[in-house]
DNA sequence: TTCAATTTAAACACTTCCCCTTAACTTCAC
DNA sequence: GTGAAGTTAAGGGGAAGTGTTTAAATTGAA
C-alpha cells in the first residue's frame, strides 16, 4: 500500500523547490542531472492534477448526467446546450455565460484546443446547479 | 496526459455501486467476474485514497518539520514528544490530548499496528498548530 | 446452518510509470 | 550576445499498476 500519489524523488524536489533552490542545485544536491530535475518536478505537479481530478470526479458521482459536448465543438456554444439541457431538468444552473465558459476551461484545460472541444466531454449537474465534467 | 488516477473500469464500477448494484450484479453487466468486479472497486477506492494523501501532502510544504516517530513506538506516548517539540518551536498544538491521538490514527491507519507505530511517521506542524504527517 | 455477497491470494500478460542520461532547445535578464 | 534557468525529446532498464481468471476463504443475514 503506497502513501500517495507523489514518490519519494518527487517530494524531496518539490521540497527544495518550495524553498527557492533552482533545479541546477536540486541537481547538484540529489546527484543527478538538470533535465531530470525538470522532468521529476513536472511529473509531480502532473501527479497534484491528477489527484485534483480524482477527488473532483466523486462530485460526479452524486451529479446527474446533463449532456455530452460532442468532439469539435464550439466552446462559445457549450453555454446554451446545457442551459437548455438543465431546464429540461428543471434546475438553474450555478453560473452565467462568461463564467460557464471559463469554468469550463479552467476545469478542462488539456480538453480544449483555442475555443474547440477536442474530445466529447461528459457533463454533470447537481441539484445545487453546479457542473462537474467527466 | 492521463486525466484522473481512476480508469474507465474503475469509474464504471463506482457509478454502478453508487446506484446500488451488488458486484455480482455488476460483474454481469460487464461480462467479468465477481472477483474482478472486487479487485476493481478496491483498487479505485485505493486510488482515491492516494489521491487524498497527495494533496494532503502539499500542507505539509508549508508547514516545519517538528519530529520523527520512530518505528515500534508507542502511539500513547506519541502526544508528548509533539507537544514537547512544538513548544520549542513556539508554536501550540491544535489538538489536546485524546483528539492527537485520534488525529494520527484517523489520518495514518496503515501506518500503526495496534498502538505501535510500524515504521517511521514524519510530524510537520504548521503556524496555527495543525499537524500533517509525512 | 445455509446461501449470497464479499474478500483474498496467486499467477499471468500487458501496459504504464519512474528515474536516469544525453542532447538540443527556448526564455529571459544582464 | 552570454549565461543561467528551464524545457523538451528520445531512449532504456527496472518497477509497479491493471484487468483477468481460478480457487479458496470470510462475512453476514435469513
Amino acid at each position: 500500500m503506497k502513501q500517495g500519489l507523489l514518490t519519494d524523488r518527487q517530494k524531496e524536489v518539490l521540497r527544495y523547490r518550495k524553498k527557492g533552490l533552482t533545479q541546477q542545485q536540486i541537481a547538484e544536491i540529489i546527484h543527478t542531472s538538470k533535465a531530470n530535475v525538470c522532468t521529476i518536478e513536472k511529473a509531480a505537479i502532473e501527479n497534484i492534477s491528477r489527484a485534483r481530478e480524482t477527488l473532483e470526479f466523486l462530485y460526479t458521482l452524486d451529479a446527474a448526467h446533463l449532456c455530452t459536448l460532442p468532439g469539435g465543438l464550439d466552446l462559445l456554444k457549450a453555454p446554451e446546450i446545457i442551459y437548455t439541457e438543465a431546464e429540461k431538468m428543471g434546475v438553474k444552473v450555478k453560473y452565467d455565460t462568461i463564467s460557464l465558459i471559463n469554468r469550463l476551461r479552467d476545469a478542462n484545460p488539456d480538453r480544449f484546443r483555442g475555443r474547440q472541444v477536442r474530445d466529447a466531454v461528459e457533463i454533470y449537474i447537481n441539484e445545487d446547479g453546479d457542473l462537474y465534467f467527466g
